[in-house]
DNA sequence: GTCTATATTCTGATAGAC
DNA sequence: GTCTATCAGAATATAGAC
């Protein structure tokens, strides 16, 4: 299961008004299922799963607080399907990101600019993706832990090609790589899209800040140069 | 309230047996408040305040589940406790280092360190501080945001400092104080003692990175120049 | 300050009609 | 698939004895 619905949710949420018939009636039928989905990320992102109750994403939808066992064997379910789906989404994206470049800074470029900006974009999605693994069944838990490994092994590879290179200067790669996925996952927390900056501008910032941080850098400079 | 303790249970938290009859016995008296903090800190950063339960608190100290409303008003104060208190030794910690040094750059290579070994070494206070702000009163969660704001203020300045004189780069310092404190800040969510860097080997890589991140760099070398 | 009850409310989940 | 009604358990917090 979860992986049935892959990336169904996950390319957009943010304007549920895509009814054709216009009205926007607050009790349409449509897929049940995907708008339990959204409501219970909007809920948990906001409030957090233990703080948020079944009646409340049912009510949200429109639907009786036993409409969503119809959908859900538990509360843990959709949790579970929230957070799978998300951790593949952010796995595909990375890889895909990867994809378009050929040289490791151009690659860890992309990959650092697209993973902060979707984190900053899906900032309720990542934050329940990242806070709330606690809350998963040990089987769940296992399978993101799992993605994120591979998460990992994608911008350490970057690295570990960088400083084969000559173009990177990196001396732990393995906690470089975190450190560098750790401040773009840190989006999601204080990401409030009200700010002055857009998920893309973020993006490009923290490409450019992982840029400096692991690109080699010529000897060292004689003192006062600049003007 | 919350700041008449200040430090008093931020010093250290990790050994309680400084008992100096030596049994150890697990009912001991004591101070109960502290130890309730103790406990409650462990448990909402195991398993996030909503989750856990105010009979959890009191047991794991031995208490009856009655007894926590002796020291404190409700869990949710509890809460507050170490939230604002965890929030002032940050801030404490910050503007101490900051004063250690004289240039920017060695002001926030300095603030960096400490405040990410901190994050590591304290990482359950961290993780609480951080993670559980939307389950504070509102008038808490003023006072804590207040106090970010200051931290935050504290590393900004180092960046206008290090732009002025010259030894930074930094086109938008707002923006990049966020991201290094965030990037201090994220080490608590992953952080286990048990793993094979110590708080103040992250600390120190923590500073580099900011370092990298920051400094102004020499004109642009000419392509391919290194060995 | 600590205990043993217990009040009160809420929550996840189920039963069974439509 | 959705509803109404409800169960069974759990949680925060209180009352009152010691």
């Amino acid at each position: 299961m979860a992986t049935r619905s892959a990336m169904s949710w996950t390319d957009d949420g943010d304007e549920p008004n895509d009814d054709p018939g216009g009205e926007a009636a607050p009790t349409r039928s449509g897929d049940s299922s995907r708008r339990l989905i959204e409501a219970a990320i909007e809920a948990f992102a906001d409030r957090g799963f233990h703080a948020t109750t079944t009646r409340d994403i049912a009510t949200r939808v429109g639907l009786s607080p036993a409409a969503l066992y119809v959908h859900f064997p538990s509360k843990q379910a959709l949790l579970a399907e929230i957070s799978v789906v998300g951790h593949e989404a952010a796995l595909d994206l990375v890889e895909r990101s990867a994809a378009t470049q050929t040289g490791s800074v151009d690659r860890l470029r992309a990959v650092i600019r697209d993973f902060t900006a979707w984190h900053a974009e899906r900032y309720r999605v990542a934050r329940v993706v990242h806070h709330e693994i606690a809350a998963l069944a040990d089987t769940d838990q296992s399978r993101v832990l799992d993605v994120r490994r591979k998460i990992e092994g994608v911008v350490e590879a970057q690295l570990s090609a960088g400083n084969a290179s000559g173009e990177m200067d990196v001396p732990d790669t393995r906690a470089v790589a975190r450190a560098l996925l750790s401040l773009s996952v840190d989006v999601a927390r204080w990401y409030d899209p009200r700010g002055s900056r857009t998920a893309a501008q973020i993006g490009d910032l923290y490409a450019d800040l992982a840029t400096r941080m692991v690109s080699a850098r010529p000897p060292a400079p004689p003192e006062g140069e600049r003007t």
